[in-house]
DNA sequence: AAGTCTGTTCAGTCCTAACTGAACAATTTT
DNA sequence: AAAATTGTTCAGTTAGGACTGAACAGACTT
């Protein structure tokens, strides 16, 4: 097998591209990681692992950690008798993710909106505010019909649940 | 009137918020008030025109309008006898933009299945990386939804439709 | 031809968010 | 009690993209 192609590699590759895609969503580039190495994981995994497998500091998983369990997307976990913290995917983050995104373009939809409604009746530019509001109403729309299909499969997919053989 | 009520005010308002917004979008906030001042303003407007009224450099709005162009948000024009170009919204940038991003998370779904596909197939990740893939999946087809329910309403209404805040 | 006005390029500067790591409080271990 | 280990905080540093502005080539004007 070819060493590009081992799981660990592999899992590398994933983490490393999941922070880079997640720093495009406005999250920092650890952020990113932390969440990626859960994915894959998927078990629990503890705070000092997260910090010496990513190679960062501490200050910097505590600071991710925040921001993910803010966004509903990790929790917490601990255990009686065991000092370190454990993080998991949170139960259906990509919903939460969704959610999140709606909710943004639908402020940006109101906040054209309120423009609107603050300019005098003849300004020419209402047609095309008007528009511009149109496309961040479609986007929260089509957010909603996502949120809808991701649902009708949440039963086989949702974070944390183990995974069916066959699908 | 309240002078942050003045057309003049909420123009500039909104060309400062577009460039927030399109920022989280991964354009330089230059490149969104660029935008937002061709959104408002409607008629073409002249290279030195944006650079004098945004406040930056010939340089900024230069690299701005390549950005722009390359995504098909906007078009230079030029007139015989005038030395300058100017520049205005393309014919659909809006179905521009939802294509973009489709296309986007798309890239993101495929590499996923990539990387699924490269797993050795006992792995456990396997279950987790679909979801994953799956959550992508569902946005690319959302913009599909977008894109028919913009292009639905821009026949009908030719960016009519009344806009209210709030739900 | 010389001068003016274009838009582009690119080396350098600036800005700011990400990240580090030391200090810390809290808790557990020895 | 002392030492070790935990996660958090925050002042300082770093990294990298945004932005500037001088230099430039091309086109027009005089």
């Amino acid at each position: 097998m070819p060493d590009t192609h081992t799981t660990d590699a592999l899992r590398t590759r994933f983490i490393e591209q999941t922070g880079l895609s997640l720093q495009a969503e406005g999250l920092p580039r650890i952020a990113g990681r932390v969440l990626g190495m859960l994915i894959f994981d998927g078990e629990r995994v503890a705070f000092g692992d997260l910090a010496t497998q990513l190679q960062v500091s501490r200050g910097s998983i505590s600071s991710s950690i925040r921001l993910l369990e803010e966004r509903g997307l990790v929790k917490r976990t601990t255990e009686p008798g065991v000092r370190q913290d454990f993080f998991q995917l949170a139960d259906n983050p990509y919903a939460t993710m969704l959610a999140g995104i709606q909710q943004r373009q639908r402020s940006r939809r109101d906040e054209i909106a309120k423009t609107i409604n603050l300019l005098p009746e003849e300004s020419d530019a209402i047609g095309r505010l008007r528009a511009h509001a149109q496309f961040y109403a479609s986007i929260d729309a089509a957010m909603g019909v996502a949120l809808a299909q991701l649902n009708a499969s949440e039963e086989t997919y949702v974070g944390q649940q183990p995974v069916k053989p066959g699908e």
